[in-house]
DNA sequence: ACGACGACCTTACCTATGTTAATGTCGGAC
DNA sequence: GTCCGACATTAACATAGGTAAGGTCGTCGT
């Protein structure tokens, strides 16, 4: 079995056995699972580990004081939730559960003793926390640019891809648990809307989407509905400059 | 004459003397100027430096393949692009002056070597980084939870707020280079819809702007129709738990 | 077996915002 | 002083997307 993780980490660079030693370690060390819809740290407390998903999907979101919430980021397998944020004294919002997830908890010793031990995966968990970056600066673009169709068939491209990144798909398919509460939620939209927008997609054949699983049978095409460029995602290895020596 | 970076990291935290003064040395070596509407680095480059904004205002932007573009962000007076982006093998996005502008280029060594010996501006550096995330964030909420005038509202707190925190107002005023144009690339609405709102929010007397100058007689009535929650930008020092000795 | 519920889907209608385009104002270049 | 370009403003009209309401289906608890 490989974490998602160490999966995603070597899109960026390889690690030695050392490291992946290390992060398995890590991620074994205080597992939390939570249900589905369940918060698992909520705004105005005080942030005191470093969350990573290890199966399941989570969301960052904030609610304004009359209800209107907003889904900011998802969480997918292998991805980490702020590194560095103990240095701030409180949330400024939440993290919850989409489905039933099980979650790492990273303490402030165990990050700075890798950091000390671990150039490698210092130098990858930064990647991993600028390609987070960008990937909030590319919903940005989505919600203010995009129209509905673009911006939700951007959404389906851009999860696929880093689901992929994470072992999470077979073929053109992956498990696709958000509903479309969520979506709209994410996308700024009704749920009447998302309804419609979904409905179009698969009108164009573009997507199949069916029992919580989507089915992506022209990644290309879907792109270029979206205008999706994946450069924002830094996936790609070749070429990079890299400090250290390749085993 | 106080760095506006200086200003803005104290924040946060208590700088010492020898802090101070290397921040006044990494700010002085590689000094760049560049004329409104110039590009300071361009989508597709590889980043080489750490640009810190030392006086105007610039901004990140990306521009879709059909020539829409989106202002993702902006920097202001003390403001730092991107720690750690030397990480990345090429932008995904551009950075253009706004204004006329003065940017101090930082590169890795000097960055490692301010790591190194002063753990406070460390710190104070994550700090910064880390609330950038934040207004990321909270633009996100912005784009898809908020009708036109809220929106408005909302950008014209966040940046009078950030410039108070850089020293760039007096009383209830600052100066405000936006065009309408830019305004509407960044909340991602017409211009015409832009001076709509603007009107709107002139004849409710919640904003004077003219000239380039934006008065709000009443922030808190501004915050309270654009339900503005400054607690994301984490300017309270009160209460922070610091690792170290206060002087 | 029944009701309650949550997800999804649909229709009809309405409104916030976009589009187009004409007009106004001001400051700078010559 | 006038010509020009950048920006702001306004009006008339078009539309993407929101709101409200209701319906179907499958699942779960009792």
């Amino acid at each position: 079995m490989r974490l998602p993780l160490i999966r995603k980490l070597e899109k960026f660079t390889r690690l030695s056995q050392a490291d992946k030693e290390m992060l398995v370690r890590i991620a074994a060390q205080r597992v939390r699972r939570f249900a589905a819809r369940e918060d698992i740290i909520h705004e105005g407390e005080k942030p005191e580990f470093i969350n990573l998903i290890n199966e399941g999907w989570a969301c960052r979101y904030k609610t304004l004081e009359d209800g209107r919430r907003q889904i900011i980021a998802f969480f997918l397998p292998g991805d980490l939730c702020d590194l560095n944020v103990f240095i701030l004294k409180e949330m400024d919002h939440s993290i919850g559960a989409i489905t039933p997830v099980a979650v790492s908890e990273i303490s402030r010793a165990a990050f700075d003793e890798m950091m000390i031990g671990h150039p490698r995966i210092t130098q990858a968990l930064w990647w991993e926390s600028l390609v987070a970056a960008a990937i909030q600066r590319e919903w940005t673009v989505n919600l203010g640019q995009r129209d509905a169709l673009e911006r939700m068939a951007h959404l389906l491209c851009e999860l696929f891809i880093r689901l992929e990144a994470a072992g999470c798909t077979s073929d053109s398919s992956c498990e696709f648990p958000l509903t479309q509460t969520e979506l709209g939620e994410t996308l700024g939209m009704s749920t009447v809307h998302v309804n419609r927008t979904l409905q179009e997609l698969r009108a164009s054949n573009l997507i199949v989407l069916k029992d919580r699983t989507l089915t992506i049978p022209n990644l290309q095409a879907l792109q270029d509905v979206a205008l999706f460029n994946p450069n924002y995602l830094h996936l790609d290895r070749e070429g990079r400059h890299l400090d250290a020596n390749e085993e």
